[in-house]
DNA sequence: GGAATATATTTCAAGCTTAAAATTTTAGGT
DNA sequence: ACCTAAAATTTTAAGCTTGAAATATATTCC
């Protein structure tokens, strides 16, 4: 049953906005689940855990916190946890008695390790069906989405990644 | 051709992955931003009202939770909050003394529909680029992501190098 | 130096979320 | 009736998340 209204535009915009939230959902869901189920872990924990793994030589609080785009508090209970789990450590900052370093520990290096490779081959298997030329259809509508053009360009591709 | 490594097709696709979070969670931090600045409430909060608009009637717990996918102690709370504040009553079930009828109140359906006219209107303005070409291909290539079609592997195409 | 201001971080209160355990009530089987 | 299993829901414990208030330290400006 195709019920469509002609002209709702707003409201198939809506269905849509729904569907990416569903979709995004779902693959989050899964992704919990198997980093609790197998690794006793968490999405948050793991977020963090790969802002570290990418500076060995540590990030501030703060630092963490804006790579990751959520509160300071958040990062302080995450780390806390993550200390106590020995997966990092906190060093003081030479100069600044306010910040703390936190980096991964030998142990919470490897632990990442393996939790990422496990993690890339998750989203691979989840978007498996996905090629080339289907990803790049898809990432330039999200880019779409999150930056929106002010006049229509013609992009030929080549946004990049951060 | 940009410096992209041959066979890596895992980790675009991880790098899409990423991309739809950080789409649907810029949506989603906007949207609950303004709930809670123009509106003092919460997106779990909006979900449930939502779910009850659509039955006069009233839900019973567990058809909120089932609908939602959440948890029903989850529920359990967020219905609470929405009796609290004058939104929403529970009514026995006849015949059934486990059970509750969750309903919107009068005050609850009109904040509501504010609520959901607003919402539309954010939701119309942050995808105001998508024009219906844009909303099919997107949404076709989401529900991809959503129900992969399973097709034989016949693809000898790529596997991947790690 | 000393006051005011800015920065880095933690603490707090409130709400969301889940899985697992507990409660209450209903339904089935004997 | 009695016993057991199933169903609807709440409670609990733990963790995530935020914004705002509190701490502690650093910097800037007279």
């Amino acid at each position: 049953m195709k019920s469509t209204p002609p002209s709702s535009l707003s409201k198939d915009r809506l269905r849509l906005w729904l569907k990416l939230l569903k979709t995004s959902s779902a693959i989050e869901a899964e992704l919990r689940r198997r980093l609790r189920d197998q690794f006793g872990s968490t999405l948050p924990r793991f977020d963090v855990m790969s802002a570290l793994a990418r500076s060995p030589e540590g990030l501030k609080m703060s630092e963490i916190s804006t790579l990751l785009k959520v509160s300071n508090g958040n990062v302080t209970g995450i780390v806390e946890r993550l200390v106590e789990d020995g997966h990092a450590l906190r060093l003081a900052v030479p100069g600044d008695r306010r910040a703390n370093r936190v980096k991964l520990t030998a142990a919470g290096s490897k632990a990442f390790a393996e939790l990422a490779a496990e993690h890339e081959g998750w989203i691979n298997e989840m978007l498996g069906e996905f090629g080339p030329e289907q990803i790049e259809t898809l990432s330039d509508l999200l880019e779409a989405v999150l930056h929106p053009a002010e006049k229509d360009e013609k992009s030929g591709s080549a946004a990049n990644a951060e």
